[in-house]
RNA sequence: GCCCGGGUGGCGGAAGCGGCAGACGCAACGGACUUAAAAUCCGUUGGGCCGAAAGGCCUGUGCGGGUUCGAAUCCCGCCCCGGGCACCA
């Protein structure tokens, strides 16, 4: 039979069809068959995929196709990030209501997703911005309200004036909006709403440990890091005259008796009493200056407020300056500086002319001479001149002086997080209405459950500018109290769209519960996901709440894992021209016409054979050819021997018969070995390619049965990379499908083995020869054979050999003397 | 500044463990097919040198040292790139 041309469109839009409805790919709720929740990180609408997004989806894809045909029942659902700041933006920018935009979004999204071949559960799909999904959040922070674990609090919080609303600490990044990287954010102080992710520091701390093995150590330290758990001790300094303490915090107890001053940030409440009125002017100016937070430059500056307060261990009276390098926010705003033993204080108080008194001297060495310090000695070491506990190691000493300190009732061992309340509020539309009701008399009162869901007006007129949307919509805002049934006023503020992306996953497991989020008993059986994919810029903000969210869930006794996922794999991006896929870069290669111009085969052989998908790749149109040529190569190859697969083997089996059998073996244990530890699918598409190159070289030689079934194993093995292709092969080779349904194909280690073994001969480390010889020779036989080598003894010659290495079926390496 | 990654041909990358560096693909070049081109197929391709050729020699994984019979791989010291954290007391 003729070869069939590679028609790509002809082939996908074929399948594409019979797939489009998704039911095929349907997870079951229970099985017999072990489960398997791959799952990744749901996309926000924005408009259309590119290649990058191609990318993510695509590794998904392709390891949710091998779990199909390992026989696990997928979970492999898709959903949207609906709500969020870019509907309001377009809706601002076309006169386009933010929902019509982003349903439109959805839909042609979704089209491309199917496009692509991609084996989503479309039965599970979920989309964010629906009342039915966000009425449990709203349900969540009820429960929330209920234990404590949500407040309302006036607090300086985060304000960027693009987006016009407050944003969470983990939304800063280098002091500007993670959406507006030039944008600085400034200190507001507002009344906002907070979930207690602090009374859990401990436990999201200490759990990261179960998910060492399973979750990238990058991200596991940059979680610890962000949470920053740090031991150490308050302390008060009474001052001198009120005796009204400063209680300060420091993880260097054991520097104490260096102390010279201590220090305010200028928020601290006592502050504004302590500084003189010539000086309060000052004090605003560094609060202001501190609001505006340019990242970085900011210059050591202090003030002294006159006062003096009591170092208690040593008794000492030491004056007490404000410091704009002092952070309200951590420990207890306000610090001891030891300008011996820690840079900053040095640096401030060297500024300052304040004394720099060593307590600390290096366990070998002897105690700095402060007048020639050029900086702090800040490691650890024995205490000199520190009263009683002078000569102690500084481990022991903190031991001892925070006993001390317990006992005399000045102070007491502390922890302290670097991890801050998240706080929720934003003063947008399209989010999710925070459930509660301001009523004068009653106070705050929450929507009770039974009237969840709070819906989203959909009548607002969108600015942009100015307080909250929500606010010019009186049939929303006034709603009588739920308490004592009198006018009322609804919060206007919706919820942060972390909240959303915080518990989806449990929903995907049963997204159409109208009674709860979810059953508990489907959560029991798909928990933990198996695998979670996506980008590692997650690595804090989502991966962090949905930490939380899912230990505030097992409070609540709705599901039982700690942990919603046992792996995280953080993939890398599509890199063109140097710089990230963006539409303001300009630089975006969109999925529809590369889907038409090569096909979704090609364009997921590609990403997945540029690089490991842990890394970056960068898009390379050259690159992509290959892909297609590789594909349009293997089709003809299949089409233009069909006819021959039925026919009787022809007599014996031929040297080509074994060679490439072998090579199928080797490629499918090759394969199979990627998928199941590193997903370097890079070298398992490499590796199908020299099999297909074997074949090629061999094709006339090649006896009936034995080309039967390297055409099926290769079909099968190319299912989870191409499947639209490997699909019509299929049905070419006469079987029927889907390919994703076969099993796996296993291979035979003694067909795979290599007859021969290449043994290299070496004298001196250099390659001189080579040997051909059976496995498993003694070491003995294959030293004698590579002295009798021509080429080995013509480098002997008249040296004297000081040593032979032998690595048996590998190497042989003979060391001359001299 | 601190903490992670990473530097291999013209390019993307390969070489789980210290044992043939450069698999596979791209690009380039040569050839076949074609009136011609495209497509396809076959071949060459790290650099340098010797040779008419077969072939041979030297050199080579960011730089400098070290360990080893043998180093892209291990150790020490640097340089460069990417990412995270950055007054967290």
């Amino acid at each position: 039979m003729p070869e069939k041309p590679y028609d790509h469109n002809r082939i996908e839009l074929k399948w594409c069809e019979r797939w489009r409805d998704g039911s095929l790919f349907r997870a079951e709720d229970h099985s017999t068959k072990p489960k398997y929740y791959l799952l990744e990180m749901l996309p926000y609408p924005s408009g259309t995929l590119h290649v990058g997004h191609i990318r993510n989806y695509t590794i998904g894809d392709t390891l949710a196709r091998y779990k199909w045909m390992r026989g696990y029942n997928v979970l492999h659902p898709m959903g949207w990030d609906a709500f969020g700041l870019p509907a309001e933006n377009a809706a601002i920018a076309n006169q386009r209501h933010p929902r019509e935009w982003t349903l439109e979004n959805i839909a042609y999204m979704k089209r491309q997703h199917v496009r692509y071949g991609f084996s989503y559960d479309w039965t599970r799909e979920i989309s964010t911005c629906e009342p039915e999904y966000y009425r449990w959040n709203q349900w969540f922070f009820l429960k929330m309200l209920e234990r404590g674990l949500a407040y309302r609090a006036k607090a300086l919080v985060n304000w960027c004036p693009a987006c016009a609303t407050v944003l969470a600490n983990e939304q800063v990044v280098n002091g500007c909006c993670w959406r507006h990287e030039d944008t600085p954010v400034e200190q507001r102080a507002l009344e906002q709403w907070f979930l207690r992710i602090t009374a859990y520091a401990e436990e999201l701390l200490r759990d990261l440990d179960k998910l060492e093995g399973g979750w990238p150590e990058r991200v596991l330290t940059m979680q610890r890091n962000w949470i920053g758990r740090s031991e150490g001790a308050e302390i008060d300094f009474r001052l001198v005259g009120s005796g009204k303490p400063i209680r300060v915090f420091t993880t260097r107890l054991d520097t104490i008796y260096g102390a010279t001053c201590v220090i305010l940030a200028p928020e601290h409440p006592l502050a504004e009493e302590l500084v003189p009125p010539q000086e309060q002017a000052r004090l605003k100016a560094m609060i202001d200056e501190r609001a505006r937070r340019d990242p970085g430059d900011l210059v050591k500056e202090g003030l002294f407020t006159g006062h003096f307060a009591v170092n208690p261990y040593n008794g000492e009276a030491i004056p007490v300056w404000i410091g704009n390098f002092v952070l309200m926010g951590y420990g207890t705003g306000a610090i001891m500086a030891v300008p011996a033993h820690d840079e900053r204080d040095f640096e401030f108080c060297t500024r300052y002319g304040i004394p720099v008194r060593p307590v600390i001297r290096p366990v070998d060495g002897k105690l700095p001479d402060p007048a020639a310090m050029q900086g702090a000695f800040t490691e650890d070491g024995i205490c000199e001149n520190s009263g009683e506990f002078s000569g102690l190691p500084s481990a022991e000493a903190r031991r001892r002086m925070t006993e001390k300190a317990e006992r005399e009732c000045f102070g007491k061992a502390a922890v302290t997080y670097r991890l801050r309340d998240w706080g929720i509020s934003r003063q947008r539309y399209w989010g999710t209405p925070i459930p509660v009701i301001h009523c004068a008399e009653c106070g705050i009162v929450p929507v009770p459950e039974h009237e969840l869901p709070v819906v989203l007006p959909l009548n607002v007129q969108i600015t942009g500018r100015g307080r909250s949307p929500l606010e010019t919509v009186p049939e929303f805002v006034n709603a009588p109290c739920p308490r004592c049934r009198r006018p009322a006023r609804r919060e206007t503020d919706t919820m942060d769209t972390f909240i959303d992306s915080s518990w989806y996953f449990y929903r995907y497991c049963d997204p159409h519960n109208r009674q709860a989020p979810f059953d508990p008993q489907k959560i029991a059986y798909w928990f933990p996901i198996d695998q979670y994919i996506g980008g590692v810029e997650h690595a804090i903000l989502h991966l962090i709440y949905a930490r939380f969210f899912t230990k505030v869930m097992r409070d609540l006794g709705l599901v039982k894992n700690d942990e919603p996922a046992a792996r995280l794999f953080t993939q890398g991006m599509v890199i063109k021209d140097g710089a990230k896929m963006s539409k303001s870069k300009g630089n975006v290669v969109s999925a529809d016409e590369t889907a038409e111009r090569y096909g979704a085969d090609t364009a997921r052989l590609f990403v997945l054979f540029a690089a490991p998908p842990e890394k970056d790749v960068d898009w390379q149109d050259a690159g992509v050819e290959g892909m297609y040529r590789f594909l349009g190569r293997v089709y003809r190859f299949v089409t233009r021997n069909v006819d021959r697969l039925g026919q009787a083997a022809s007599g014996e089996e031929t040297e080509a018969d074994r060679r490439v059998r072998r090579r199928l073996h080797q490629t499918i244990r090759k394969v199979t070995e990627d998928f199941e530890t590193r997903w370097h699918f890079n070298t398992s598409i490499a590796a199908i390619m020299e099999l297909v190159n074997e074949l090629h070289a061999s094709e006339a030689e090649l006896s009936p049965p034995v080309l039967a079934e390297v055409l099926e194993k290769l079909v099968l093995l190319m299912g989870p990379f191409a499947p639209y292709v490997a699909e019509e092969m299929w049905e070419e080779l006469g079987r029927a499908g889907p390919v994703f349904r076969q099993s796996w194909p296993s291979y035979d280690p003694e067909l795979a083995r290599e007859e021969l073994a290449e043994v290299v001969l070496q004298v001196n480390g250099r390659v001189r020869s080579r040997l051909l010889v059976p496995f498993g020779v003694p070491r003995e036989e294959l030293e004698r054979q590579a002295l009798a080598d021509d080429k080995i003894r013509s480098y002997i010659a008249g040296k004297a050999v000081a040593k032979v290495i032998v690595v048996p079926d590998k190497l042989v390496n003979v060391v001359l003397k001299g």
